[in-house]
This record gives C-alpha cells, sequence and structure tokens, in this order.
DNA sequence: GGGCATATTTGGTCTATACCAATTCTGCGC
DNA sequence: GCGCAGAATTGGTATAGACCAAATATGCCC
C-alpha cells in the first residue's frame, strides 16, 4: 500500500505539516482528533501519535490535555542579559502576557543558598514562585529568591507585575552584572503539573543570578519554559 | 497488582533512575535490553519504552540505534560569548573532543547571507560542515560560512582542528562583538542523521554572528547540539 | 439566559503481537 | 590471532484492541 522507502509516521507528520504551512491550519487552532486524523489513511491510532509527537518536538504544534492537539503561536524572543521584565519585552512583541503568583514565602537560607548569596545559613530570604503565561498559554514556572534584608516586606507587594520594577522603584535595587545559566531540560513533576503539560515534554531551564554594582546577589532566579515558547537572544563583547 | 495513583511507566522510570543515581549503572554503561526489563515487572515492552522515553528527554540515558540504551555522561559547559574552541573548552574540562569535516565548498552569497555578512549577492563564501564529538559521542552538527575575501584559501587547511586558531594565526582575524541566538529544536532530517540519533530528539540549536573590531561579520556558524550534551554559561555586564 | 446533570469526545495509558533492519555475537576456517 | 558468514539480539515501526479520566458538548429544568 504504502511506500516503504519513507517511514508512514513521518509521512502523516509531512501531511499535516503541509496543512499548517499551507495556511489550512493557523496559529491556534485546533487539530482534528487523532482518531479522525487515522481515517484518512487507514493507519493505526498509535502512528499518528507518532507523527503528533513529532511535530510536537519540533514545536508546530502543542497539546491541551485530553482536550486536543493545537497549532502553536511563534516564539518569542527572550533577552536574559537584558534588565527588562518579561511583562515588558511580550508587549513589546504584540503579544499579551500574564503572570500569577502561585507562592511567596520567607524562608531560612541553607547551604546551596547561602553560597550563592554569600550569607550566612539561616538568613532571612524570600521564595516567590510564578507562573507566566503568553496569549493564556502558561509558557513558564520561575523561581526567585531574593536577599530579605535588601528588600524588606517585599511579599507584601503585589507580585503579580513586573518584579524587576518594584525592586528598583520601591527598593532602589539595580543590577550591574548577570550570570546566566541555560540548558535543555524536560518539563517533569512540579513544573509539568504547573504548566500542564506531560510529563517529559522538552523545555529550557534558565537561571540568573544578578549580582549590584557592589557585587552583592540580590537576586536568584530559575525558569523551567517550555520549549517551543521562546527563542534566546544575547548580544555580547567578546573577553 | 500495581498502584493506580502513580502511572506504571512513571514507576518503571523511578526503578531505573535509582538504579543510575545509586551507581549500578555508571556513565557509558549499556541498560539492559527492553525485553530484559519488561520481565521483572510483568509489564508491556511498549510501557518499559515509554519510561526510557522519560529518562531520555531528562537526559539520564541515550541511545545508539539497534545496540542499546546507555547513561548518559555528564554535560560539558559552553560559553559562546568566549573566543575560545571547542577542542580547548572540553579538553579543559577533562574530556576527549573531535573533529570531523563533513564537507568544504566555495559557495555564491545568497540573499539571506548577503544580508547577514553586508556583502553583495554572489561574493564568495566559504561554507563548512563539521561534526564534533565528546569521548567518541557525536554531541553536534555545525555549519560554518566565512567571509572568503577575509580568510582566502581557508578551506585548503586541515579544519579538523579548531577553526578558532586558523583564522587567528593564519589570517590574523580576532572577533570583537558576537549575536548569539539559542533555541531549543528537534534534530531531524540531515541533522539526525548526522549525529545518527532518532529524528525528533530534542536539540538546541546555536546560532553565532561574529564581528570584528571593525564591525565587520567575519564568520556566521549554525550549530545543532543534542539536548543532554551541553550547558550553557554566560557571565555578562547588564544593559 | 443561567445552572446543572448527563452523554460524548478526546487524549493518556496499557497490553499483546508481529515483522524489519541494523547491530552484535558466535563459531568456523584459516 | 584474523576474517568472515551465519545466527541471535536489539531497538524501530506498525497494528488492533481496551479502558480510563478529564474536558467538552448536550439537553433539560428553572
Amino acid at each position: 500500500m504504502q511506500q516503504p522507502d519513507i517511514l508512514q509516521y513521518l509521512g502523516v507528520r509531512d501531511g499535516i505539516a503541509e496543512r499548517i504551512g499551507g495556511g489550512e491550519l493557523k496559529a491556534g487552532e485546533r487539530l482534528p482528533s487523532e482518531r479522525q486524523l487515522q481515517v484518512g489513511g487507514g493507519v493505526a491510532r498509535g502512528t499518528v501519535r507518532e507523527a503528533l509527537f513529532q511535530l510536537e518536538a519540533e514545536g508546530l504544534i502543542y497539546r491541551k490535555d485530553r482536550s486536543g492537539w493545537y497549532v502553536s503561536p511563534p516564539p518569542v524572543v527572550y533577552d536574559p542579559t537584558r534588565w527588562e521584565g518579561f511583562m515588558s519585552y511580550v508587549e513589546a512583541q504584540g503579544r499579551r502576557p500574564a503572570t500569577e503568583t502561585l507562592s511567596k514565602t520567607e524562608i531560612a537560607c541553607d547551604g546551596m543558598l547561602a553560597q550563592i548569596f554569600s550569607r550566612p545559613v539561616g538568613a532571612p530570604m524570600y521564595w516567590i514562585r510564578r507562573r507566566r503565561s503568553i496569549d493564556d498559554r502558561a509558557v513558564l514556572i520561575e523561581s526567585i529568591v531574593v536577599d530579605a534584608s535588601l528588600a524588606p516586606g517585599l511579599i507584601d507587594h503585589d507580585l503579580d507585575g513586573s518584579l524587576t520594577s518594584v525592586l528598583k522603584s520601591i527598593y532602589g535595587i539595580g543590577v550591574a552584572r548577570n550570570k546566566v545559566d541555560m540548558r535543555p531540560c524536560a518539563l517533569i513533576r512540579g513544573e509539568a503539573e504547573a504548566l500542564r503539560v506531560k510529563s517529559g515534554l522538552p523545555g529550557l531551564s534558565v537561571e540568573r543570578t544578578c549580582y549590584d554594582a557592589q557585587g552583592r546577589v540580590v537576586e536568584f532566579d530559575r525558569e523551567y519554559w517550555r520549549h517551543d515558547a521562546l527563542k534566546v537572544s544575547v548580544d555580547i563583547r567578546v573577553r
């Protein structure tokens, strides 16, 4: 029946990719259900799913659990070296950003944080967890730790907006240097749950350590992005 | 039989992850075959594979096609802002780097390249494709374009070593600024084939545009890394 | 129109089986 | 020890069926 020179699921993939590339299916639109996609070619559901997994890995489509597969919107451009907030740069790209604060508590500095902040173990820190969305799709979970002695009462403020501007305008905290670590990761457990994605979805973990002009660590931030939501762009002088 | 409060494949995942974390299986070692992993828990092969896919996504294991599943080595740290070659920083991390030149040809500048290099369409360029490995595992494919007028005869040199040092020592080309774009991607088609990985494996695409002190583009470089091989670390002054 | 219980649809998980091609192992001849 | 043919093993692909829980659609009551 089918050509043996091309894998069947790659053939199905190409068919769907064409319908997306050709404009028949537009960003945000739902694909036909897996069972509907079978009937066209007399192919097993498992094979259709294999094709969908490919397209998901490529970032062309994404899923809403038990609701369906949807065409992905374009990624946003993110420059972690800029001291500019999510709300600001997402909006500048014509998208609609949103932030939810999942939790904010005061914690005691543990060994790892003590080392990062050069503060004694037990020193008070604020720990903030937020979920950020673009056009109503959750795209990242972030976990922020701020030295409480530098920003007393921080968590009493509304943190659903820009943490950047709160730190700057209320506490006069500016950032002079940034250490940024990035690595491909899988979204699992807590992160997957909070983003409502299947465990194992590829992601990008971005870890930022922010220093002020005096070289003190003012903020330690770890973000888990879904892989299809961003493009990182950095412009730097070579050392 | 099994707890319904935990997905079965996640249970299998945990079991294997423990054997890796506990040191029973060490980096580079082969896992038991899929069919052997079934017998332990009376579980279908599809379920075992689902567990292996999870671990692969997390970067804990990787596969060699039709040979087996292996425990992943740790990632290398990569700083794209440094004008330091792959051979050098990989070795500095106690690993064994290798480079193969897949192809090197002179091409004519097309529209896209013309824009990047600010050169006329048709201007001569060198196009180099290389595969780079760490400890005998292919980790990235790169595609480099260099302005031929700045480095005449470049492709007559041996490019299996450091392109960096060839450009610097022979042509006196230094880099002052770097524009780096990174995005999570899927390794498919040519890239997947060259890296001998299954189509759809998560990866990281790193695109570098290198400028000299006069602001001329001297090199345009696109790298496709397998997701489990690297960690990007950048240190920068905030703008 | 809104609220609500119900039926349907949808993707998520799991089983069992089959065949293939690439790789790896085995054993023989030398 | 080496080379080589054949056998066995391994992961990759594909099928068909089943059941579940979450999400969505339906239709009724008010």
